[in-house]
DNA sequence: GGACAATATGGGATATCATGGGATATTTTG
DNA sequence: CAAAATATCCCATGATATCCCATATTGTCC
């Protein structure tokens, strides 16, 4: 499994383009794909970025659930918010105007990595939301559980 | 699993790379990824490390939490602040300055087992928690659970 | 106490990565 | 079908990370 950790910074030039730092590059799975996902995080004005595979997977997943149901609706927006990007020859991914927009990116994006995927932020946003959470780690800690079984995503249990 | 022990303190030169002491990197498991895996305490200015594997697995943990509930979105922080730091041909690391920012480090740093991870502390501030540490267990003593208890936890314990 | 090995420290060269620009190919629009 | 717009591809450069080599210090063994 890919593992995502750190976090870059990255300008975003004229054409939209943007370097994928080179460890998260190096760090997805193979793929027919060359490039990744990347979709629009619903409780942060933030994208939430994968490899094809991954993206496979949840597919899967929602096929899993009961369909026509409300959660299953929901999480169909994810997929048709979520855009493709290739990788160019130098790591470079293009952000389409309706994802830097969404969120809040103009000159430059902060990759983050959060463990199996990663994210993208506009930086100033990113450094408020981290302050904060690393605040309340500080102030209520947290355990990790011990080593799991595999969990169902997106199904709300 | 991996285990480490005793206190070194070692010098941080002005590119940022500091030596990693030797059995430390002896007690490191085997992985593809030659190096460790650096990241902030909650509760301590300090940094904790450990193995790739080790962090791939804390992945997975987080992976068996719910996805979108805050505690998902506080841990994820650990992952996104911790940096992967490959050793060189002797046995260095380069600290980067976010990380010698946080913990405090200038001159030296110093590296301490605690078990099965290991912490690098600034000296100084490592004197001065020990000292607390070690007149708080004069007061109250502790104990160790029995063997298959030990949890991993988030936070200092 | 000396020799040797292991470890830590220091410096410089090279490779990689991020950034920037332009050309070409493809797609879209009129 | 042609022109315009956009996406993709290719190439170059500067900064920095990585690699390589040497020396000093410390620990171990005889």
């Amino acid at each position: 499994m890919a593992l995502f950790l750190s976090t870059y910074v990255n300008k975003v030039d004229r054409k939209g383009r943007i370097s994928v730092p080179a460890p998260f590059r190096s760090a997805l799975p193979e793929h027919a794909f060359n490039g990744i996902v990347a979709y629009r995080l619903f409780k942060y004005d933030a994208l939430e970025c994968c490899g094809m595979g991954r993206m496979e997977a949840m597919a899967r997943r929602l096929e899993s659930l009961e369909q026509f149901s409300q959660e299953y609706d929901d999480l169909q927006t994810l997929f048709s918010d979520a855009e493709q990007l290739t990788f160019d020859g130098e790591g470079r991914i293009v952000l389409s105007e309706a994802l830097r927009e969404f969120a809040g990116i103009t000159e430059s994006a902060a990759f983050v990595g959060v463990g199996s995927t990663f994210q993208i932020w506009e930086p100033t946003a990113l450094e408020t939301s981290k302050k904060v959470k690393r605040d309340r780690l500080r102030h209520n800690p947290v355990s990790l559980p011990p080593e799991p079984q595999l969990a169902i995503r997106g199904s709300g249990e």
